[in-house]
DNA sequence: CATGAATGAGGGTTCATTCAT
DNA sequence: GATGAATGAACCCTCATTCAT
């Protein structure tokens, strides 16, 4: 196996670890135990445990950024229904779902630098979605007033909430309707005219 | 000190601690330095550390009901608003906050049981804000057609995304404004005339 | 065993390891498996494998010092004669000798700590040498524009000579008669008249 | 490049990191490194990193008896001085300096078998420094009374009492004044008239 | 001639837990 | 009712070394 894959491998077995068992409990014993190598094999990789937690996040936001990215529409406000549809169809999801390794690591105690490096991904996420909305008022869709930081983080809200919901087992608040139904009152509440 | 004062003070100190550093950071030995006591007789009051925290977060949850089932204010709008406030003012508050317990047990294993019991008090949450909206539509105050628990789980979404960023380490939208703003417009949406 | 029998017992086979092995080689798991313990018992009685060394350290300077501080004479030069014969004559001795540990000691790779506190001891032993010295100035047996800091380090030089001598396995240096003449050649030199 | 070559390279290398470092914190990884060769390369050229690190040691003594064996100065006298201060100029010095090493080796545990080595290069030096004071004998610059071994021992005294200054980390002693005061006290006491 | 990929053994340290007193 | 003394298991990480290519 070279590097790469070897990396790659690593970095897969981490995130599949911190979805099942948490943060705190992935250790680099049950990493490497997993992956098949010894501990010694993976600081041949990674300089340090958290760098592995770090690619595992990175792992995670890609499909996180995947279900911002992936949806097309007539226009912004369309793209903003995909997004939001698009996360709830795949909210269960083992090859797409991003619910519970996210979580734990929300959950995770404030290690060092992991907390600051979440923050950082989930900032360019918001952004991206304020950036559909800023599109929205260039389109003459959303009122120009509309504070677009304050909306996307609120559509974030949507989504946390039924990630939230799914996590705890509130399943009927995870069909997808309740979230859309939330979704509209907001997008109604931006919309021009 | 009698057995009974010893064992409440063991878990208001654990309590503290959770609340301060998190689950993983409450170590045996903490709790017995901060309770100015041996290891050994945290043992004498508790089976093991687990039970220790379990009774803890017992006490953070009989927190949070009180905060929802206490609320004050002339009318059912203004005590939601009352809810709101105080939730974002306790958010990374060492005494009374309740976030890292609670995502700790949002984000557990599922096969730990701990799911369900979680589930199940957060329906009651959710139910009893639910009655306040029901009592606002007796008020006159809010619209008969509102789903009111449509509305009550969208509330709990405004909790939660505060609480998420918090763990994330999202400052900028821990201070209360963005919240508040977000809760306002649910509560404008819902309101009669 | 009491915690204060147990500290002691852990410094003792500290300081045999350092002798015997060095200071790298006296790893945590060679203290406890000397001392019959467990390594985490040694973390209940030291906070570090650090402390537990300059523990050791200090058992070495007592010798030091008891080397110092012991003779008697009946004036300052008869006493530094005195130290250097003491010193001649316990070089080889384990009951009372310090050479193995103290140079394992000196050789050590610069560890966070070690050295400043090898030399902050050393500082005070060679300052005990210069303070009688001083004294001679006083009893008129040492002309008073001798430097007794200067002669003090030289001193030290004749001991540390005769140590590393028998380090070495120079025996023709080692039994005392050499270093009583540069002794002798030194104290001849600061003598007053 | 050559096998031999490299094998010189090696060596140089980690004479060098010794010099820097210590022995212990010369590790195979870091010789690599700085060789710009992988780990495995430098087992095609030693079987051990025992053997660069002895082969390394070779090259630190033969570079101390080429400053004893070269001396400069218009008499014996004036060479004397000249190793005194050669050696205290390079004590410190990243490219030169063997003090680490030689130390190393004194503090080298009896059974290792270097002691034995060490021991016979030490008395070669001390019979050049030795042979040079009698040289001065014939120059009529030293008296002809005078023991040159005890004499060449009293000097290396004082090489080893700035070695020992410089390894506690006695930074006071190890600028070279005192040790120079030390060597002309006893050139002194040797002059011929 | 060189190395990419791997590892067993060990490093210092912290943890929750036990039990005789 | 309390604790002093102890520990096995696990933590993350580094080391010198091997071997197929």
């Amino acid at each position: 196996m070279t590097a790469a894959e070897r990396k790659q491998q690593i970095v897969e077995v981490t995130m599949d670890l911190v979805a099942r068992n948490g943060v705190q409990a992935t250790t680099t014993s049950r990493i490497a135990a997993q992956a098949g190598i010894s501990e010694a094999t993976l600081y041949r990789h990674f300089a340090s445990r958290t760098e592995m937690l770090l690619a595992a996040m990175d792992l995670v936001y890609e499909r996180v950024f995947r279900v911002i990215r992936t949806p097309e529409g007539n226009n912004s406000l369309d793209r903003l229904r995909g997004i939001g549809s698009y996360h709830a169809g795949i909210i269960g999801d083992d090859a797409e779902g991003f619910v519970y390794p996210l979580f734990e690591f929300v959950a995770a105690p404030p290690e060092a630098g992991l907390r600051e490096q979440l923050a950082a991904r989930q900032r360019i996420a918001i952004d991206s979605i304020a950036a559909i909305i800023e599109e929205g008022k260039g389109e003459g869709l959303v009122r120009p007033d509309v504070d677009s930081g304050q909306i996307a983080w609120e559509l974030v809200a949507v989504y946390w909430a039924q990630d939230v919901s799914y996590l705890m087992g509130l399943t009927e608040y995870t069909n997808g309707a309740r979230g859309q139904q939330m979704l509209e009152r907001i997008l109604t509440s931006i919309s021009a005219a």
